[in-house]
DNA sequence: TATACATTTCGAAACATGTCGAAGTGTAGA
DNA sequence: TCTACACTTCGACATGTTTCGAAATGTATA
């Protein structure tokens, strides 16, 4: 988990799904969550390497993914969130 | 500090200053701290190395270092700690 | 001061990661 | 079925990280 945090691109991709709502919920009921291509913008890096590291981010079970029509959306895994700070806070 | 944190070895020393007992301090009150050859002991790495991995956490911020006498010792930084959980829960 | 011990610095080799473009897959809509 | 869009996979190259041994530094003690 803390080598898929590591990277800056991803981290950013992190901070943008864990800050804009609540883990695992789009940020109000009647909107969607965020899907992949969104995720990149203002991020200047090509698909391929944005889907690259979101796939990181799924592989270290810090987010989820689903396709959705076209879209592929991201969100937070809560557990894993809980897993980390409960690390961090000595109960290993 | 994730990308300190995302190295094996790396892990494994904070880890040990983690849960041995509360960040700042020495596990007992008449017990000397943790210094860096003793944090070492296990890990099968070069001295050179272990140094090299300590000083990285020490320029995230996440440990602190002192030389008393012949050792070094190294303590997780509290301030740090919390930082970190902040990130996680979404106080950015 | 000379010696032993603990740790750090430096340089080099092996290995891992980040990045892209080109080509591929999956989906909706004309 | 054909086209456009959203994303993924692959292969290649540049860059960054891990690791070590040798040599240097810092500290206590004989």
């Amino acid at each position: 988990m803390f080598k898929a945090l590591a990277n800056p691109h991803r981290l950013a991709l992190f901070q943008r799904l864990l800050t804009c709502c609540a883990p695992g919920m789009a940020c109000d009921p009647d909107e969607e969550r965020h899907h992949v291509g969104q995720l990149g913008e203002g991020l200047e890096i090509a698909p391929s390497t944005l889907s690259h590291h979101l796939k990181e981010l799924n592989r270290a079970g810090l987010v989820q993914m689903q396709r959705r029509g076209k879209h592929v959306e991201c969100w937070v895994e809560p557990a894993t969130l809980e897993a980390l700070t409960a690390f961090l806070s000595g109960k290993t």
